[in-house]
DNA sequence: CGCAAAATCCGAAACGTTTTGGAAAAACGA
DNA sequence: TCGTTTTTCCAAAACGTTTCGGATTTTGCG
């Protein structure tokens, strides 16, 4: 592998020369930075990025900390998608993005600003991670530049990025009113996700600003799971028959929702209405097709990355917010009379 | 950021001392490596692996090519269950995974292996490159050890992990020979995808041993493309009315020609049966659910990751060739007498 | 031509590790 | 006690860059 001393001696000067001429300084004559050039490309230099950010002191490297890279995650492919923005941004610049996941062996022994650290990451993109953390806190407590997804937590050096949670369940809710539910439940996540916290809050604002009372009882936690909301609906359902409506605060859960019904003989949409939260790829191919609140995800981590390098340029943290989308599709209909 | 040094100093010992200490060479007290322990986490200390790689000329790091983190691949997931099936064999090691996307600006300027020689990954996955990338070429013949996914190219250097793709395409094409279909087409992928010839032969091996004649010009090329698949099944099923079946190269060339059937007013699979390749997510939810050739992703990632680790602790280089499983669903049946 | 200014160049230190070859200290056996 | 072995430690070089401060050469101008 060839390094600039080589060059340095092939063309006869000083690897201080090399160098400049390399990195396009001023204080090289155009015809040694020409002979510099043509034997760098001759003798196929590639620089050597680790020995330059030893000295340097930054990697250019940014590191992707997510938690969805599961088996099981490829129905939501959500993580999949804000790796996608993220990557699509930090193709443009001349950084790299190196891949960390959670629940992983390695996770169990070090923790996030350990991994960070040790490979000394300019910045960091979290992703996934629940509110309870205890690693949370620790990375941003470092003075490592991170931007998170959905966890809002602001200061100097950390900006995050999410949608309008609270107006896009309002909007969800609102929908179901306006057909007429006055028996909504909500299947929420879990009460370390932020996310959760919002969407039922924009549940409560929408039932409250119609004058609907809510009944806590019909507010349960499916984990995020397909599974598990399918066995809380099904209990949910038994018990409660009058309920007409249901918002699910993602569309996995929602999905759940909708095998437990098929089980209990209920209809969708005609004895239930569902609306989910998400917009996976699924909620248009399953039948009855899903409504729900779309996000962006792809601009989530588009975002994300363009507000990491921004800081990382030496801008501040910002939070951006984006908008979401009620879709309205066929698992919604006006509730019956009776 | 606290250093070896710094530990060093703390400690009243030299640097060679705590490094090996760290490391946990035998030629060191107890003594004196329990204070060099305790000052190195009081310090709150992490090694610096640039610094590490540099000198030991091995950075633990593995890259990892893909060309499908693009916004419309979404829908086939492939890219996304092999990167799981990759990082997750890579969580179990020492290794950390870097991200290269191909159709990015930078690999414009940059071909594959100067990304890898300047980021000095140990070795590299290429997964989603068209046979006749002229880098990939570069790539394989550069001395960075490397295992390709679809493509096969042998060298000591380089593996690769694929799977049985003629005999995958050959029970596909059997089922519907044993369903009754006579006259089979064939939408298959481009001519530089190394699948797409064996998924040919497969078809070819099939018919002629069930000794029916095959049409030329039912077969074409839908570039892995839904829409394109759309258009040119659109045109093949105008033009000629007696096809009864036809086998798709992948599952959302499939969803394209599922489209240009319903367009044309013909049913699936009452008037035409359809069988796909992948089993993408989508397969099983789109209605009539999609009868396909199932290949497991996910392990396709994680073999490839194990054979790099083991290619890089000093193994050899392999093949590696996956079963497939054709699985029945909606989308295939008897043909119509008459 | 001579001198100041501008343009080019270079030596050496630094980044944070690992490793080699050997030195000092401790333990041991007689 | 002394010599020998074993244990424990260390100084210095090396990895491939960048950069500081200064040295050398060239150019410009009167």
């Amino acid at each position: 592998m060839t390094t600039i001393k080589d060059i340095a001696k092939a063309a006869g000067v000083s690897v201080t020369t090399v160098s400049r001429a390399l990195n396009g300084y001023s204080d090289v004559s155009e015809k040694t930075r020409k002979k510099i050039m043509d034997i760098a490309k001759q003798l196929n230099y590639s620089p050597n990025t680790l020995a330059r950010s030893l000295v340097m002191n930054k990697s250019k490297t940014i590191g992707l900390l997510v938690s969805g890279m599961t088996r099981s995650a490829v129905k939501d492919n959500f993580t999949f998608e804000v790796m996608t923005g993220v990557n699509d941004y930090i193709a443009k610049t001349d950084y790299d993005v190196i891949l960390f996941n959670t629940n992983s062996t390695k996770q169990r022994e070090k923790t996030y600003s350990q991994l960070c650290r040790e490979r000394r990451v300019d910045g960091v993109i979290l992703q996934g991670i629940k509110t309870d953390d205890p690693y949370l806190t620790e990375v941003v407590e470092s003075d490592i530049p991170c931007v998170l997804i959905d966890i809002p937590i602001q200061s100097d050096r950390v900006g995050y990025v999410t949608t309008d949670n609270v107006h896009g369940a309002k909007k969800a809710v609102q929908h179901l009113l306006e057909l007429g539910h006055r028996h909504i439940a909500m299947m929420n996540g879990h009460d370390y996700a932020f996310v959760s916290k919002q969407r039922l809050q924009g549940f409560y604002e929408a039932m409250d600003e119609a004058n609907v009372p809510v009944q806590k009882e019909w507010i349960v936690n499916g984990e995020f799971s397909e599974e598990i909301a399918e066995a809380r609906a099904y209990e949910l359902f038994t018990k409660h028959q009058h309920i007409t409506a249901i918002f699910c605060a993602s569309d996995l859960m929602a999905l759940g929702v909708m095998k437990a019904l098929k089980q209990l003989g209920l209809r969708v949409p005609e004895d239930v209405s569902i609306v989910g939260y998400d917009d996976i790829l699924l909620a248009s191919y399953v039948s009855p097709a899903l409504t729900t609140v779309a996000q962006n995800k792809f601009q989530m981590g588009y975002e994300a990355a363009s507000m990491l390098i921004d800081m990382l340029e030496g801008n501040e943290a910002k939070v951006v917010t984006l908008r979401t989308q009620l879709v309205v599709r066929e698992s919604t209909a006006e509730v019956k009379k009776g």
